[in-house]
DNA sequence: ATTAATGCAAAGTTTTTGCATCCTA
DNA sequence: TAGGATGCAAAAACTTTGCATTAAT
């Protein structure tokens, strides 16, 4: 007999949360939302829930200096830091990347592009 | 008058270390290594030092899921990471990435390459 | 001799875990 | 109502910091 998974509503609010926001928040910011509807959620459930959808694939690890963001947009994307505002922008563009280098094989790759992005160099 | 930084014995076989290996070590298994060499050396040094080198450049970051290694080789190079032997190797091959999307102005980007490496697929 | 850098220990951060209780299916 | 998931608190893991001492220049 295998276990069947719950869905329950902290694990809902944390799946939507993170499907409608572009804004890669770190688990402590995704507590701080998620507590404005739920208020008795724990961070450490945040965690659990986190890892878990990361296991499963429905969301996406986002690293930086600055610590782990989550990505709820699991569609194949790269990843803009700006060094000012310390935003972190999607960028949907394609790109054909090959090595000739023949390390093994390759499944997956990200893109992290760092910068300064438009609002801040208007400034 | 300006400080002027010193060139300490446990710096100096730091420096060394990271530009004599390819492993992409982490801060602890800095430690470790060193430590053979400079028994008394502490952990914090070896941190303070990472940070010192990292904010001249003189060592570039590497995340993945399991923290953060280090690279002394900070030529422009991208990394691949084994999901199977969870080694980081080098991949000089040079891409050319120029988003459509003009999202700010790009200074630098890094590519994290995921697979298997040729070892682990040969056993 | 100056004073930057270290070692140590203590404190911050971030993340995980044990366990009694809760609540989904 | 069974057992997966949560909340809480404590622990673990990771990194930084204060300060007396050491050592590079």
């Amino acid at each position: 007999m295998t276990s069947k998974e719950r869905l329950t509503s902290q694990k809902k609010i944390i799946i939507d949360f993170l499907k409608s926001t572009k804004s890669h928040p770190t688990a402590e910011s995704i507590y701080q939302a998620v507590k404005k509807k739920l208020p008795q959620i724990s961070l450490s459930t945040v965690y659990r829930i986190l890892n878990d959808l990361k296991e499963k694939g429905k969301i996406i690890e986002v690293f930086n200096k600055k610590g782990i963001h989550f990505d709820g947009d699991t569609s194949n994307h790269s990843h803009f830091f700006c060094s000012r505002c310390h935003k972190i922008y999607d960028i949907y563009d394609k790109f054909n990347l090959k090595p000739k280098n023949k390390i093994g094989q390759i499944k997956d790759y990200k893109i992290y592009f760092y910068g300064i992005c438009k609002k801040c160099l208007k400034k």
